[in-house]
DNA sequence: GAGATGGTGCCACTCAGTGGCATTAACGCA
DNA sequence: TGCGTTAATGCCACTGAGTGGCACCATCTC
């Protein structure tokens, strides 16, 4: 699964191998491979140059692939599509959660404290030099861009039918009632991610993954109560 | 806002007037208004219908034109997108739910039951002959297309913005941790509608409106056993 | 070295979506 | 009833995303 990637799967090359210079494993790849990486991490890198720079729907993939010195094809080959492309930074983290939960055990924690267990779990992964960076760049793109948008909410849908199709199997719940509650939990997840990283996405300077951390923490903290928000003359009563 | 449509945003046309045969309000339209409707629910119809015959993807616009005898040029002033006119059928729904939530007295209901009161009460205004066997065509097209799957998420995402930024001024909230709690209630509302919707598409036969409503008081009710969930060795203790 | 493998470039093609302009049909008013 | 206004439509040409096919060339294997 790692020397041979799946030949028609462009969305996320194998075990997506996180961006540029994961240097220690990565240099050991035949050269073959490190060819195909490194056109991959250009792709990414300029196409957040660009769309930043003229925004989304303003450049042409015959500019980026231009400025990257490859064919349209070999583009596709890479990525399923414009959209895709700008995302991937964001998808690095998702892919990493969902392998921090095939391996978490649950203790006697609750479903949505695994969850969250493991997002922080997946965000300590994200060890790459300009990861956060990028990841802002994407984000911003998407808060802008319609298209953009729309493919990071189906990928993050996807994300959650597969992270509850494996802890389906893990937690061996069969109760369809308890399937409910379990996708449930994973969209609450997901929803809190969400705001979490829009928040941090907005913060000025340059935080690190420490301040999208302390977001992530603000943003669960608010799931219960959520629940218990009132209408009332003093809205933040409880 | 009724007779004087929005010139630009085909979208969604002004208030949205459900499906074709709302025989009361609609026969009262002038001429040229309801010569309009006619083609909007004509192109709909037929969508749905070579969409499911023939896979969203295998049919093309040109096709559908052909069909409904309407220029290419027409459809796009009608649809924002060949995944629009597949969607419109659940967007009245969210359309209603909106305008229900902009009269709505929040009495001393917590905001998600008073969001809950709400989707309720537009379903109970989808009264429109076909619109189950529409909302059902539609949303079975979704399942089976990332890209009608995406178009659909991000409709529902800004749905949830629109009445989050509605009842943020209606209920008086500054406070931003109570806004998260806001936007974190609506997106609980639109996951658990998902499900409910999902579970409703795949009951057999023909189920009505009553059938969906009973999934989405299951849903609805699923919302705080979620954050219960437990990985126990029984599964479905709370 | 030679032969298999797989990534790449090039080319032609389909189809979604847009802009511009002439045409036609409905509306309002005398 | 006739006429000017308004707005929807049809037609046409065009951009740009995404695909299929094939030849080419670099890398890996022996």
């Amino acid at each position: 699964m790692a020397t041979t990637d799946a030949p028609d799967a462009p969305g996320t090359p194998a075990a997506a191998p996180a961006a540029g210079a994961a240097a220690g494993a990565a240099e050991r790849l035949p050269l073959r491979e490190r060819k195909k990486l490194r056109t991959r991490q250009a792709l990414i890198d300029t196409a957040l140059e660009l769309f930043t720079e003229r925004g989304f729907d303003r450049a042409t993939l015959d500019e980026l692939c231009d400025a990257v010195e490859v064919s349209k094809r070999t583009f596709f080959r890479n990525f399923a599509s414009k959209e895709d492309v700008a995302m991937a930074p964001t998808q690095d983290l998702w892919a990493a959660f969902l392998s921090d939960l095939e391996t978490r055990d649950p203790g006697d924690e609750t479903v949505l404290e695994a969850l969250q267990a493991s997002v922080f779990a997946a965000l300590d992964g994200m060890t790459d030099e300009g990861w956060t960076r990028r990841v802002r760049l994407s984000r911003r793109l998407a808060a802008e861009t319609p298209s953009m948008d729309a493919h990071g909410l189906h990928f993050c849908d996807r994300t959650a039918r597969s992270a509850a199709g494996l802890l389906r199997h893990r937690l061996r719940i069969e109760d369809p009632r308890d399937d409910l509650r379990l996708r449930l939990a994973l969209d609450f997840l997901i929803a809190a991610c969400h705001y979490a990283v829009d928040t941090w996405v907005s913060l000025p300077g340059d935080p690190g993954r420490s301040a999208l951390a302390a977001e992530l923490g603000s943003a669960f903290a608010a799931i219960p109560e959520a629940l218990a928000l009132r209408a009332g003359p003093a809205a933040s009563a409880r």
